[in-house]
DNA sequence: AAACGCTTTTCGGTCCACCGAAAACTCCTC
DNA sequence: GAGGAGTTTTCGGTGGACCGAAAAGCGTTT
């Protein structure tokens, strides 16, 4: 995986990556420019020169997607943030809503011999502490088959393969519900008018139920139980 | 410490404090210019930039100093640069001789909530692997009272305190000799003409003699021996 | 005191990342 | 098919970090 340029790019792959990861839409400007926390029309310039570099492909006034090269430099990026969100977890003792702040600046800042070292201390980890997968550096991804805990029926079952990084509060939430990664879930009940959804938490008597907010269901990931 | 606005400020802080470390002379714009790898004139704009924040002292023509408030900014470069390298050889298995690269980067890019993770798990250490004193959270540093191994006189002793890390080849040359920080030394003879000093290294029978070139003395500090 | 070499400063200019305003465009509605 | 809302692009402008050329200043030598 090559090297871009600079901080700004890698974080405009990133997100275009990021956008493409778990449905499959061309991103379009206005929300690059959201995530990325700038103006559409820095956006609009960063796409331009991307485009221009052969990483992005974007017809005028359409969407933004990756090229194949810039798929293989997102992929860089993505690996150098969830390896170190790993590593701040598994070894400097920070809780998973701390990481993810820290890991957007070091992502820029550490050296490939650097992330070889963290990599083999940590066992070449598959998935972050949110459950996102990590890149190879051959750039395959593993790919667990997980749906959104919103997209599943009533009745519905499986572990928690991912918790949706974006909001940290949220994941203190999920802390405090003791939701983790791994944990068996069930969908028991949806109130849609509500905008709730019941959910069962671990498996036999041990389980408690709770009652989920969309926004909070929508950042919940499941691997469907094997049946 | 407060954190400066910029990678190249805080390389700049960090290097004027650097050059009144070992010595005491304010340093000039041409030698900031070339420790920073920057033409004289982008140093001598830095420099009247930092001098307008208040952070660095500096009558035309003449030398560049720290003020009290670049003094505790440059402080936290420093701190950050040698926590890293600490941590980089303790934990990640670096070589001496490669981490001052990677610190170079990284010392822009943490935090302080992760500076203070890495503190405590490398135990408070005093000093980086090159034996350079780690400044303390409050601005004070632990100062031994090294001496240059070029100023000590025919006969003396004592323990190597530092190994100036500013070129790799040396450090690896050292690690060859088994030239390693606390390692008794004596320095046996000098030959000025020939610009090589002879120098027995460890204690009793077991201790060599080496012929050491002017540079290399004089990247060695030493810790005289208690008599 | 004039001249020379070196250092420092100033000056004009480049590139990058950013912004807001205004123009161009798309798409949906009436 | 004309408007209008929202999106995208273009345009002019800012500030930071850099550079090389040229001017200014300093210290020393003649
Ligand atoms: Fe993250
Ligand atoms: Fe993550
Ligand atoms: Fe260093
Ligand atoms: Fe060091």
């Amino acid at each position: 995986m090559p090297r871009p340029a600079t901080p700004a790019a890698e974080d405009c792959l990133k997100t275009v990556y990021a956008a493409g990861e778990w449905s499959d839409e061309k991103i379009t400007l206005s929300k690059l420019a959201q995530a990325l926390g700038v103006s559409p029309s820095t956006a609009s310039e960063a796409v331009r020169k991307l485009t221009d570099a052969g990483l992005l492909r974007h017809e005028r006034y359409g969407g933004v997607e990756l090229t194949e090269a810039g798929r293989l430099q997102a992929l860089g990026v993505v690996r150098r943030h969830r390896l170190i969100e790993t590593f701040l977890v598994a070894d400097l003792g920070y809780s998973w809503d701390e990481v993810h702040e820290e890991a957007e600046v070091l992502e820029h800042a550490v050296s490939d011999r650097m992330l070889d070292r963290l990599d083999r201390r940590l066992g070449h980890p598959e998935r972050d502490p949110h459950g996102d997968p990590i890149p190879r550096p051959d750039g395959t991804v593993p790919r667990p088959g997980a749906h959104s805990l919103a997209d599943l029926p009533e009745g519905a079952a499986g572990s928690v393969a991912r918790i949706s990084d974006a909001d940290p509060e949220v994941l203190r939430y999920f802390a405090d519900l003791g939701i983790g990664l791994d944990l068996h879930v069930r969908v028991v009940k949806r109130r849609e008018f509500a905008g709730t959804t019941v959910v069962r938490l671990g498996e036999g008597p041990g389980g408690r139920e709770v009652d989920l907010g969309d926004p909070a269901v929508a950042a919940v990931w499941v691997l469907p139980a094997a049946r």
